[in-house]
DNA sequence: CTGAAAGCGCTTACAG
DNA sequence: CTGAAAGCGCTTACAG
């Protein structure tokens, strides 16, 4: 490799002026045919890489769509991701992945780093506790956001996530309607949004079929795995144990079913359990298990759609979109006595 | 929000050059400590934004490091890049990641976006089929590249994996020394180096034991956790069916367990059964999974500190480092009979 | 259809 | 200790 190929070289080689090539390369009409096919084959030839950060620092466009959410590892949002990358991918935009581990500084950290890079636009999954300003300040220096799965407060601009309390409120009919009268409710925090509402519609559906409450019933906190599996113990330990959970993710619901499956009990036979999210392995696992669809698909394809219409000059449509949940039963809840 | 804010501007405020504020932010002993006060002071005060493309396009250094692999949702992967982050979060690296899916087309534009952006480094666990000469396309293009996991015939520059072979070795010596005489491999292909080395590690371990290789126990193929449940209908359609199964990796054979419960034979009791990685779940699962620590962190740790040894301008020390495997026994492989 | 020139916002010798 | 000037490699009006 000798020298770096730039344009300048391109333009020397073919006795043009950087301009012309520019344009070429960038399939311009106002190039001749004939030059452009002499200038794009000088550049294959020359081995000419495109240099993103000065075209960037004149246009002020970089192709960058940065995304943070709490763990990429989590099934969840894996889904979610995906749909993004496809998304995004059609547009020919870069898309910079980042964990925040609910960690605010780090996700601050993120923001900072994509307004020095000068993305295009932000799609994020907000830290507990993040505060309206934190996003304002994207905002304001022209790096619109949008909110995926949790919502802030005081901040209405684009968000798209499931209908929670509407999803987890028809898991909890499903297992009354299967004749349990105690529930339990194991996993996630009112310290996220989602907490917050999934255990609304766990206590609206419960009110609805007039059975009261117990304090005991509620095992906030697990959200992964390995916590479920953990709140196994807590669960067993619960005076005048429940017949069912429902549990705040599928991911809590599988370690959970370990757990129990550990001390002896089999899930669905002995205990109902219920997820949430309908990840791939909800409907492989042992039992397999009854949760609610969350549209993860449908989030991850409509926040980055609409990010890129924003991109595009539209402002956003709406301000908030809620996909409807499904619910998925399997043998996880509905073990057949009968047979 | 006003106009933009850069350093003339906080220049021109304090009635400085930008040559002396640019200094002062990067903390340079040249400016006065009175004046690099003032400085950041009113950097703050005016909401200045550091633009990394123009300081990039000056120095030709990004602070940007690429990271590709197969994919990022695989919790083995996720272990490596957890390491890999925390490395280079250290040091104040940007890091972008990618999956390519085994796609080579995907894997190249990659390269491609990372060589546009100036990229300082990439960190690649290579697409099935990565040529040498798309490496040399990167590192000619003063892009270092880091490989883990697997390996690029051809290429021998920096490389970081677990000793596959000797792993999988282990895992099978462990079955045959619980009295097992057929054992299936399930998952994995030869278009892999990891799929290649892991077979080698099986068959060494039959043959050292003077047991004959069938061809019908490989069932080739399987390397999600679904595939692993779809393979356990062909596992248990083999003649003479086999007594225990080696899995190509923990995913596999948590889907294998889950298919054979679903057939109603009981892992770990009716049928022993390895995985590869020894990811957080195997200690959790139903049965508790047998299985080979793979050395995920130290893959990552030093794969990053390796190509930032490179950056800081060493060469790397070693062309490839092999991290040393461990046998993780539990009750999926190892159950006792006598009690 | 093509070219000359300015400018995006930094950093880096070089002077003083 | 501070400043004036050049230059990183593009793109974009503007001229012709």
């Amino acid at each position: 490799m000798a020298q770096k190929v730039k344009l300048s070289t391109i333009a020397e080689a073919l006795g043009l002026s950087t301009a012309t090539v520019s344009l070429a390369l960038r399939d311009s009409p106002l190039v001749a045919e004939v030059t452009r096919e002499r200038i794009k084959a000088e550049a294959i030839a020359s081995g000419y890489i495109y240099n993103r950060r000065a075209a960037s620092l004149r246009t002020s466009k970089s192709g960058i769509v940065g995304v943070c959410v709490h763990d990429i590892m989590n099934p969840f949002f894996g889904e979610i991701l995906i749909a993004i990358e496809r998304e995004l991918d059609r547009n020919r935009q870069t898309f910079i992945l980042c964990n925040h581990y609910d960690d605010l500084s780090k996700q601050r950290s993120f923001i900072d780093t994509m307004l020095q890079l000068g993305a295009d636009g932000l799609i994020l999954s907000p830290a507990i506790g993040t505060p309206a300003s934190d996003l304002e300040l994207a905002e304001s220096n022209e790096l619109p956001v949008v909110l995926i799965a949790r919502t802030v407060e005081g901040w209405d601009a684009g968000s798209f996530r499931g209908d929670d309390s509407v999803g987890m409120a028809m898991a909890v009919r499903h297992l009354i309607g299967e004749g349990h009268k105690r529930i339990a409710f194991i996993g996630g925090t009112e310290l996220t949004s989602t907490g917050r509402l999934r255990e609304a519609g766990y206590l609206r559906a419960l009110e609805e079929a007039g059975i009261e409450f117990r304090p005991e019933w509620r095992i906030a906190g697990p959200r992964s795995r390995h916590s479920g599996f953990d709140a196994a113990p807590k669960f067993l330990a619960i005076d005048e144990r429940p017949t069912a959970v429902c549990c705040f993710s599928d991911l809590v619901a599988l370690g959970l079913m370990y757990g129990l499956s550990r001390a002896g009990l089999r899930p669905g036979i002995d205990i109902a359990v219920t997820g949430y999210d309908d990840i791939d392995e909800a409907a492989i696992a042992t039992p397999p298990l009854t949760t609610v669809a969350n549209g993860q698909k449908e989030v991850g394809r409509r926040a980055a759609s609409a990010l890129l219409a924003r991109l595009g000059g539209s402002a956003f449509a709406t301000s908030e979109e809620l996909i409807s949940p499904e619910l998925k039963v399997r043998l996880s809840s509905a073990f057949d006595w009968s047979a």
